[in-house]
RNA sequence: GGUCGGAUGGCCGAGUGGCUAGGCUCAGCUCUGCAAAAGCUGCUACAGCGGUUCGAAUCCGCUUUCGACCUCCA
């Protein structure tokens, strides 16, 4: 059905996709912990993800996209003293927990919608899936591999290893992760320090929590996942998606419930995208150093020169490889909007060219480099989605567009089919696959209106002369951020800043 | 300390053995009343040191250096 390989962390290397079912595939992508506004650096895997979602589709695979909402809300630290994030935050603002779950989700489903990305087929959240997760406990228990303490369930690791592969997915060695392992406080009630929390014992100022077999509490960190993506996608899917931060310790303990709950490993691709970083370090809550989206789009931040309109910041994430790092800053970032816009109009150019109307190419080597650029654009993707390398070839069709309106190419060069095959290759991965779209939508009949009264206006200034109140409607317009363009015929467009 | 991954031109960034991505910046030119836009031209880099090879940014070793994970984390 198609030719894409990517790279699967698990097994390190590039493979074939082959969907479980043909022509379905599963996809999983770990959401956000709404305890907090949506940085720049959850941008990074959901714009990811999001075009692994468009271009599986374009090649006509019917996706179902699972991605979750962690709204249970998980420890400040395992091991120490329970310390439900969500709970803290709320007696801090003083809003009920599902109050502030909700506006975070809104805020987060706002960043989403700005980035032009597609919503999923099924956003489950972990507290709408507890009897899911406790039933997945239940059966660890039954199965051997989690005990019960206090009220609190844990993982056997050690068990677990003495069976299964335990580390193959972030590259750990139980025994180095016995001998490394940080000593952390209130360990006592693990049998082994690497064990992880299935289930954690509710203190009474924990405000999250329910009824278990266990007695009052709520679900660890990884459990949700399991439960979720199995409950929508099956025990075992295609592909799982998240941030490589994620890989230890919530990818393996994933692999390990589903593991002993189903009887085998629950994902054949495992993706992750790499950081967004600034200054170096990685964006985060514990560097210090977060932009939320907020602050990125109206640029109110200290370290931000302007606001930055998420299709910039789109385009921006998307010109690098996802699993390479990507390091924040103010001149890339405008880099980025500069060519996004000089891109996007040679886009727009593109659909107002006429064919020619001659079935033939005047040149046939430019003809055929224009095929093969496009032709590419498909190849690209489908190795390991490579979003850098598509953009690059557009950026190689733009000044075949611009030559062909501004006269540098014969009209005629290109046959009518490459110019259909150019406007198609834009469509199809500028717009659909990249998911890009204008900055600014130039619906308005109204301005049209004032902006032709204005534009006769100059070109009858112009006609007769009269240079300065040509160049006072230009540049009163420039300050108001519309500019004027003269196009070679006499005509005259304009764009808004 | 353990594990893993990077170091590419003024800046951002593709790229895994030969055919010098792309973007931004800068300089010159064409067009233009002047601009802007657009087009053309120029700026040939791969941390360092060894090695393998006819040939290495790309493979191997060492050094320097940065980062990620090992604790919530996208």
């Amino acid at each position: 059905m198609s030719d894409l390989h990517f790279y699967n962390s698990y097994t390190r290397q590039k493979e074939k996709f082959e969907p479980i079912t043909p022509g379905h595939v599963g996809l999983y992508v770990c959401g956000p912990t709404v305890s907090g506004e949506s940085h720049l650096g959850h941008a990074r895997p959901y714009i990811t993800f999001d075009v692994v979602n468009r271009y599986l589709k374009h090649l006509g695979y019917k996706v179902r996209y699972v991605r979750n909402i962690t709204d249970a809300g998980h420890f400040e630290e395992e091991g120490r003293e329970a310390e439900d994030k969500v709970a803290k935050k709320a007696q801090l603002e003083r809003l009920e927990p599902m109050e502030l779950v909700q506006k975070y989700t809104n805020l987060y489903h706002w960043g989403m919608h700005s980035f032009n990305c597609q919503d999923p087929s099924i956003e489950p959240t972990a507290t709408g899936h507890i009897i899911e997760q406790i039933n997945m406990i239940k059966t660890i228990i039954e199965k051997g591999y989690a005990y019960e303490v206090n009220g609190s369930v844990y993982f056997d690791v050690k068990k677990y290893a003495e069976k299964y592969p335990y580390g193959k997915l972030s590259g750990r060695i139980l025994d180095d992760l016995l001998e490394t392992t940080r000593d952390l406080e209130g360990q006592d009630e693990k049998r082994n320090k690497v064990d992880f929390a299935l289930w954690k014992s509710a203190p009474p100022e924990h405000i999250m929590r329910w009824t278990s077999p266990w007695g009052e509490g709520f679900p660890g960190w990884h459990i949700e996942c399991s439960a979720m993506s199995s409950k929508y996608l099956g025990e075992t899917f295609d592909i799982h998606g998240g941030g490589m931060d994620l890989l230890f310790p919530h990818h393996e303990s994933e692999i390990a419930q589903s593991t002993i709950v189903h009887g085998h490993a629950p994902v054949r691709y495992w993706m992750h995208n790499n950081m967004i970083t600034i200054n170096g370090k990685k964006m985060g809550k514990s560097y210090n150093n977060v932009i939320k989206l907020t602050e990125l789009f109206s640029g109110n931040h200290p370290i931000l020169q302007q606001a930055y309109h998420p299709m910039v910041v789109r385009f921006y994430i998307l010109q690098t490889h996802y699993r390479s790092t990507l390091d924040f800053s103010n001149e890339a970032l405008q880099a980025s909007e500069k060519a996004f816009r000089r891109l996007w109009e040679a886009y727009e150019v593109l659909q107002k060219l006429q064919a020619s109307g001659n079935a033939g190419a005047k040149d046939a080597a430019l003809d055929e480099q224009v095929r093969t650029w496009c032709r590419e654009c498909g190849e690209f993707m489908d190795d390991d989605f490579n979003t850098a390398k598509v953009i690059a070839n557009l950026f190689e069709i733009a000044p075949v567009v611009n030559g062909i309106k501004g006269g540098q190419v014969a009209a005629d060069a290109l046959s009518a089919d490459t110019l259909k095959l150019m406007l198609d290759t834009f469509r199809i991965y500028l717009e659909e696959v990249l998911g890009m779209q204008a900055l600014q939508q130039q619906d308005n009949d109204k301005l049209d209106q004032v902006m032709a009264l204005l534009i006769e206006m100059r070109k009858e200034a112009r006609a007769r002369k009269d240079f300065a109140t040509s160049d006072q409607i230009r540049n009163k317009l420039a300050e108001a951020g519309v500019l004027l363009k003269d196009e070679k015929d006499g005509n005259m467009s304009y764009t808004i800043e």
